[in-house]
DNA sequence: TTTTGTTTTTAGATTTGTCTAAAATTTATT
DNA sequence: AATAAATTTTAGACAAATCTAAAAACAAAA
């Protein structure tokens, strides 16, 4: 039966944080670390410390640091939790997908393992959850999804919306105001080299013009459209 | 709208157990406190200072405390938090209703407002939580919970204790070297008519008698928390 | 290869919540 | 009322997590 280890918030915090970036650069340092927490760099090695004591991370004064086994496996369920709540909250209380993120911020840190199991069977088993990122199953496992950014993909494709890279408020703000939702399709109408925007249309609704910036951040998926799950 | 108050952990805590413990006597004291929260009674004085500073309760030093009206709605909150995530474990998660309380006392640290009053209107606005608890509303407001003195119930019934009517000291000894408290679950065995006395058993010890005289004064919760026991 | 600049770490302080041991205060007993 | 016992508070210490300011290590440029 899979175990029930805690750790403090300020750890998970820690350790979610490191493996989001080690997704990108391989190792991780720690200024980039102390800006993505929004904290000081003297306060991150100061956990690092603590971090390698438990285990969790590999690290050496001034020379990076990358998760383990072990943290990773930590940090893995961490956002399992975090997906599943978020999932939660829009299918089951009605939230918009742009409001989940603070409050799973809090609930991701409850600890029972049987909680998050049982919650997970509740909602079906979910793959991704409301931003389009995959939700690790009870055994860690993370699915790994090809998506590919709007802005790369040639003219005339219809694609469906699988995840949004940058997830601040505001960005959410432009998809929402053009109607652009996880799952949508769309259909790449019209690309300007000039400032590199592009023209998109949405079933049923007029075509909408996306800056080079916005349709960088859209995720899509290069296959298969995703099948919708209750 | 409602705000969004948030204390910490340790204080949310603190606030609750002195509720509850106001319920029963009208003044609570530090070791009683300290004996609810498992900790030490220098600890709790550190405590009751800070939560004084915060205007939370009324206290002066040797003298005893009790919640203020502030103190009073922000336990309020916490209770209502506690109980409905009880209710959602119970009912939508399959728990038993003995296994939710740990968890519920981690759930309802999460702060947002707005969560709770979903979770409230997903859960079809319950009245009461799997033990019989009333659960307050969304205004604060806590129904008074019915009780019932536990001569007057049917055998093979299990209740909680929820008060004591005699509050002598002759009659806490007779609870006590009986290990009834407040909260403590029993199951009616059976009653002789002779004298009017009645067998109870308590989870985990040998049954007991308990005369007509003391189950008269022993307030039980009259609902049915248990029919639905899985 | 020095010098300069950036990054990272250390040293020391602060805040929150807890503890133990001892002192102060209240309550109970003779 | 005086003494004993229990309760409550204070004093001082400690751990966790954070910070600022300064030092150390590394990287880049002259």
């Amino acid at each position: 039966m899979a175990p029930n280890i805690k750790y403090s918030v300020s750890k998970e915090d820690h350790l979610k944080a490191i493996f989001h970036l080690q997704q990108e650069q391989g190792m991780v340092t720690t200024n980039a670390l102390a800006a993505a927490l929004q904290t000081r760099p003297a306060s991150v090695t100061d956990m690092l410390k603590k971090l390698k004591e438990q285990k969790l991370l590999n690290y050496e004064r001034y020379k990076g640091f990358k998760l383990n086994n072990e943290g990773r496996k930590a940090a893995v369920q961490i956002i399992r939790k975090h997906r599943l709540w978020e999932y939660f909250l829009v299918k089951k209380l009605q939230f918009g997908w742009d409001e989940v993120h603070e409050i799973a911020e809090e609930l991701e840190h409850v600890g029972s393992r049987k909680l998050i199991d049982r919650l997970d069977a509740f909602l079906g088993f979910p793959e991704a959850d409301p931003h389009g990122d995959p939700i690790p199953d009870s055994q860690g496992r993370l699915p790994v999804r090809r998506q590919v950014s709007l802005s790369q993909l040639p003219l005339g494709k219809t694609v469906q919306v699988s995840g949004v890279a940058s997830q601040t408020p505001e960005m959410l703000e432009v998809l929402q105001y053009n109607h652009i939702q996880l799952g949508t399709r769309l259909e790449i109408r019209k690309k300007f080299p000039f400032d590199d925007s592009l023209e998109v249309k949405v079933r049923n609704r007029p075509p909408v013009t996306l800056s080079a910036q916005v349709a960088k951040n859209v995720l899509v998926n290069d296959d298969e459209p995703q099948t919708e799950r209750r």
